[in-house]
DNA sequence: AATCCACAGTAACAAAGGGCACAAACTTAG
DNA sequence: CTAAGTTTGTGCCCTTTGTTACTGTGGATT
C-alpha cells in the first residue's frame, strides 16, 4: 500500500502527510460491480483510488439513473466531500466500474489535514475543480448533443476507463447509464456496426473503430 | 460598501478579512443586462455578491445557450474560481440578471487569504458544495424532466431571483436560456396560460399561480 | 431432448420537441 | 400616418426518441 500512494500521490502530497494517510486509513480492495455509496447514505469517510476506476450516477424520484462520471487512480470524490462537510446526505451513488484499491480516510481526519498541509488543501481543491468540470461536460453532453453522439462518447470512455476494446456489458445497461430504453440502444448500435465502427456480440462488444 | 460588506458576510469573515477585502477589494456597479464575464477569458479577480443576481450560462461550439443557475446576494462563482486557480480560460458566461452591487478579489489576494484565514477557506469551500449541488440540479432538471417542467421551475425561479411578478422577457429570450426554439416557449405559455398559472402579454409575462 | 431464460433484433406506433411559414398585433422611426 | 421591425400565435410537418409487442437465438438446466 505505501509504494502505491507514493506512486499516485507523493507528487500531491507531503511525506507526513503520506505517513498520516498509511496510519489513518483504511485499504479496501472493491471487486467490479459492488455498490460503494448509495443515495441517502451518511458518510463518515473518503476515499482516494489508488487503482481502478468507479462510475457516479445520479437517480431521480422515479429510479431513473444517469452516469455523470467515472472516477479513476488519483482521484476522489468531490461530491461525496461536500456531503461530508455538509453533514447532508449522499446525493449520488458509486459503483466500482473494475476491481478497485482505494484509501477510505475518515473525514474528521481529512478537515484536520484541511488547516495542516498545504498539499492537502490544494488536492481537495483541485478535486473539486476537476468535478466541476466533469459535471459541465456532463450537462453539455445531455443538453447539447443527441443520443448517437452520447452513445459513442459513452464507449469511448468506456475503452478508457476499462483499458479494453471489448464492452462487456448489456444494451440494457448501457440503456440505464444514458438513461433511455434497451431498445434504443439496440438501435443505434446496429447502426454504428453498419458504419464498421463496432461489432455485435452476445453480451460484448468489439469496438472497431469510434 | 462597509455596511453591505459586514451585513452580507459578517457571519463568514473575520474582521480583518473584512478589513482585507474593503482594502483590496473594488466595489463594481453593473445595471442588468451586462456580460461580466465571458467564455474564453482569463480572469484575474473573483466577484463577491452584495446585492442583485448574476446569471451563469454554457455555451456550445454552435452558439446554443443554457442557463446554469443564478448567483445571488452573498455568493460567489466557483467555477470562476476553478478557472482562476487552474490558470484556465473561462467555462461560463456570467450575465447580471438584476441591478448588481459587487466587490471584486484579485486572484492573489484570494489564494493569500486561502492559507490566513480560516473563514475564508471555509466560505470558498461552502461556494464549491453550493455550486455543485446547483449544477446536479441542473442536470437532474435536463436529464429527467420534460420541457413544461423545466419551463415553469424556470419562471419560478426567475420570480424569485428577480423578486418581480412580472418577467420582462420576450419568448425569444427564454427560449435561449432553456436551451430550446421560440415557438415551443410560445406553446407551452400558452398552455400556461389556459391552465389559469399565468397571463401572457406582449414583452412581459403576469405570474399568477404557479 | 425439452424447457427456460436472458439478450438482442425489429416493426409499428406514439409522443415530445423542433423547424418553417405565415398572420396578426403592437411599437418605433421617419 | 406609413413603413418597417419586433413580438407572439398557430397550423403543419419532420426528426428524434420512447413504447409495445413479438421474434429469434444461444446458453444453461434438468
Amino acid at each position: 500500500m505505501k509504494e502505491e500512494l507514493l506512486a499516485t500521490f507523493s507528487n500531491h502530497f507531503e511525506q507526513p502527510l503520506i505517513d498520516e494517510i498509511l496510519e489513518e486509513g483504511r485499504l479496501m480492495e472493491v471487486p467490479a460491480g459492488e455498490t460503494i455509496m448509495d443515495i441517502g447514505q451518511y458518510i463518515r469517510s473518503i476515499p482516494l483510488l489508488l487503482s481502478g476506476a468507479i462510475k457516479v450516477l445520479r437517480e431521480d424520484e422515479e429510479g431513473d439513473e444517469l452516469l455523470l462520471y467515472y472516477l479513476e487512480q488519483g482521484e476522489t470524490c468531490s461530491v461525496t466531500m461536500a456531503c461530508c462537510m455538509g453533514q447532508t446526505k449522499s446525493e449520488i451513488r458509486a459503483i466500482t466500474e473494475t476491481d478497485t484499491r482505494l484509501v477510505m480516510v475518515p473525514v474528521q481526519k481529512m478537515e484536520e489535514w484541511m488547516g495542516k498541509y498545504k498539499g492537502w488543501r490544494n488536492y481537495v481543491f483541485e478535486s473539486y475543480q476537476n468535478r466541476l468540470n466533469e459535471l459541465l461536460q456532463t450537462v453539455d453532453s445531455i443538453a447539447f448533443k443527441n443520443l448517437d453522439q452520447r452513445l459513442v462518447d459513452y464507449l469511448k470512455k468506456k475503452v478508457e476507463v476499462t483499458n479494453d476494446n471489448q464492452i462487456r456489458n448489456t444494451h440494457q445497461e448501457i440503456a440505464y447509464d444514458l438513461h433511455t430504453s434497451r431498445v434504443v440502444v439496440s438501435r443505434l448500435l446496429k447502426k454504428l456496426e453498419k458504419m464498421k465502427k463496432l461489432e455485435l456480440h452476445r453480451n460484448y462488444i468489439q469496438i472497431v473503430n469510434l
